[in-house]
DNA sequence: GCATGTCAAGTTGTG
DNA sequence: CACAACTTGACATGC
């Protein structure tokens, strides 16, 4: 009977620092300017280049013990813009970038690369205003299909704001559920903020819907909810049941005193990973501007915690 | 080559 | 009321 040891996994945000790996973007300005064959063939090429791209990340994940990579929105950039916008389809007729991107799903699933997108903060679903819903809900439908494509199993989601009283608030969100396909739905994950929801507002909407809950421990000890680490931990690994469990862990870049304690830092200070994560099966993205570096560092630290007396990332 | 100004989108909180 | 802060670069252009 084998078990598996109790393991972090740890995840590297969207780019890297050290490695000559890029996603390249595109700008709706620049792309308007351009006649539209020019301007198809302008965006096909940075799709491919992604796509490739992507390829490279997972492998070099793999070779640098980074077990989870997250994916930026700007994968197919402009691909939602009502102007600028196209499927992959149009912009692909061969079906290259697609073949590409099915063969980072079989690269991923080979290497034990977890995946995930994390829609920037223009999408809102739980927003006042029909159009913004709208347009987050075709924003997740994209990265859903993507997701689909890669084997990518989870796209976390802000809650969004907070008009008219966070419980108001709160049922417009699980009301904008059900707009979602069952390829969005079944990789929705949520994550608490620091600014509006916390795992106390959202824990009941996670347990009840069956989305679960992203930790942030950086945004709850910016928003505090009288829910300890412990108990956030505990509750929010629970909306998992029996997939691998999802946080985000990163420092505050002036300290913990200063008067912004939200901005992030380069490095993670050892000090600020939970003792409550030890001994946990769980993924930790980390959100820090040092890239892989820092994930490494990360990893080494909390590896050999008698080593990270006096550790700092400055 | 290198510096510069600009970039789709929402919401909140500060000045 | 206007604007920066969020993830923060990366892009094309102009010198």
């Amino acid at each position: 009977m084998d078990r598996e040891a109790a393991v972090i996994r740890w995840g590297l945000c969207c780019q890297f620092l050290d490695s000559p790996i890029k996603f390249r973007t595109a700008t709706h300005r620049y792309v308007a300017s351009l006649r539209s064959r020019v301007a198809r063939r302008y965006l096909a090429d940075i799709s491919r280049h992604n796509a490739q791209a992507l390829i490279q990340a997972v492998e070099r994940c793999h070779q640098l013990g980074i077990g989870a990579f997250r994916i930026t929105s700007q994968i197919l950039p402009l691909a939602t813009h009502p102007e600028s916008g196209y499927t992959l389809e149009q912009l692909d007729p061969s079906g290259e970038v697609e073949a590409t991107l099915h063969l980072v799903a079989d690269l991923a699933d080979q290497l034990d690369v977890r995946l995930s997108f994390h829609p920037d903060q223009f999408v809102v679903l739980n927003s006042e205003r029909e159009t913004v819903v709208r347009s987050a809900v075709q924003e997740l439908e994209l990265q859903a299909g993507i997701a689909e494509m890669i084997g990518a199993d989870v796209i976390v989601l802000h809650a969004g704001g907070m008009g008219g009283g966070t419980s108001a608030a709160l049922e417009r969100l699980e009301r904008g559920l059900p707009l979602l396909s069952s390829t969005a739905r079944e990789r929705l994950a949520l994550e608490n903020d620091d600014r509006c929801f916390t795992p106390r507002d959202l824990l009941p909407l996670c347990e009840r819907t069956g989305v679960p809950l992203v930790y942030d421990v950086h945004h709850h000890r910016c928003l505090a909810d009288g829910l300890t680490v412990e108990e956030a931990t505990a509750r929010s690994s629970a909306t998992w049941g029996d997939r691998e469990p999802y946080a985000h862990l990163s420092s505050p870049r002036d300290g913990w005193s200063s008067s912004n304690t939200r901005a992030h830092a380069d490095y993670i200070d050892p000090a600020d990973f939970p003792d409550a994560w030890l001994g946990r099966t769980m993924t930790v993205d980390v959100e820090a501007k040092a890239k892989e570096r820092a994930v490494l560092a990360v990893m080494a630290s909390v590896g050999h915690p008698e080593q990270s007396e006096g550790w700092r990332s400055k």
